[in-house]
DNA sequence: CGATATTTCCCCCTTTAGGGGGATTGTGTA
DNA sequence: TACACAATCCCCCTAAAGGGGGAAATATCG
């Protein structure tokens, strides 16, 4: 009989929670150890001694610490459990964007349950898992992808088209501040701002703010 | 013996359809019976002479066809199936447009699976049913509003606080459009669209476009 | 090492957005 | 009828955004 494999469940609509352990649990060797409704709580739960669980299925949006700021902060503190990340979106640049984070698994929402507990196994076995219905090409580029072993900083850059600065910048944008504004946040002058504004546009073929932010949305770049 | 209630469920995100099907069937009362992925196959399940059910849960956000096109469908085709929203959306205004478009219920995503037995059983009996988690001041508005009679057509203005003129420039905002392009397309003068800008910031309580642009998704109003 | 990309900053300039008024119609309602 | 409000337009003005360059330092990668 092999050993159980505890799951920790995160996501802010407490009916997908529910689902999702409706779901696991059918499989006699997981079971579901706990759940989050906020960013916060994983935290909480991840520095709470009693917590054994090896995996933790995290949804990207959530109020109070979104699933990337869960792992960053998972990052910074080495934290061994692994990470599937269950998100609405199968854009390759957020996907791209949450291996760098150093997330084990990525699963679309849009996928029937069978394979949150593949993912689950697989994750648990040190593999990585992404949900059959990723693109293609997708694939293709995370076939690519070096596989990230425990404990090792993954540093790689994420979503190629933009830089660091212009996802700071653009994240900035979305929170209403001006080029003053940022300039003062990331104590820049507000000519190199400007320079990242414009950057964004020609990028992002938009043009103007609205573009912009539409985009963040769309990419949960916010 | 009761009889069985039977309840479709059309969300895009197939691991909440199953979560939700798990939950529903632990009660002997309630069975699911079938699923739609998009609002296209809700209409196509809605015109199948064999479907038997009594409850559709609905998603708003869903590709091919949303829900509030589904249910404007319903209301034209004087469906009799009750209508239950299942949305991410706790937002007074939302659920006011839902209700004008005829549907018996709205459940949030972020409350437990029991409300759904709850509000299944609910609307069966011909009540309205609203989750618990809606603001005390939604409850408020919401017992003065008028129950909907079976074929009646409810003709309601829905955002109350944005006037017809404002959200036709919000939506266009929204499209990257400028003052001038605006003014264009409604054949205005650029300062009348000037001042829907002005008001819109004023009344929303936002800084600059990018605050109405993120109004306008959170809000789907684009 | 050399090519390439990122980050940082500067100049010039035009267009657009936004803040502050005010004014006129028309419509519906207390 | 009087009042509120939506819809339409105008003025003035400042701040901000955007379009076009250029340029230097540093990093990265083959």
């Amino acid at each position: 009989m092999k050993e159980k494999i505890y799951v920790h469940v995160a996501d802010d609509h407490k009916i997908l929670i529910e689902g999702i352990i409706a779901v696991i649990n059918t499989d006699e060797n997981i079971e579901t150890i706990g759940y989050s409704l906020t960013g916060k709580e994983v935290i909480d739960w991840i520095n709470n001694k009693d917590n054994k669980a090896d995996v933790l299925i995290l949804d990207i949006t959530m109020p109070v610490l979104d699933g990337i700021e869960v792992l960053t902060y998972f990052q910074q503190r080495n934290i061994k459990q692994k990470v599937i990340i269950l998100s609405s979106y199968d854009d390759v640049k957020i996907v791209q964007e949450m291996l760098s984070l150093g997330c084990s698994g990525y699963i679309t929402k849009n996928n029937a349950g069978e394979h949150i507990i593949e993912g689950i196994k697989a994750v648990h076995r040190g593999e990585q898992y992404f949900s059959s219905d990723l693109h293609k090409d997708l694939i293709n580029i995370l076939s690519g992808h070096k596989v990230i072993e425990e404990g090792e900083m993954p540093e790689e850059k994420l979503l190629e088209e933009l830089t660091e600065r212009e996802l700071k910048v653009l994240r900035l944008i979305s929170k209403e501040y001006n080029t003053t504004e940022i300039a003062d946040k990331l104590n820049l002058a507000t000519s190199t701002v400007k320079t990242y504004r414009k950057s964004l546009l020609k990028k992002l073929k938009v043009k103007n703010v609205v573009g912009l932010v539409m985009y963040a949305m769309k990419h949960k770049i916010i």
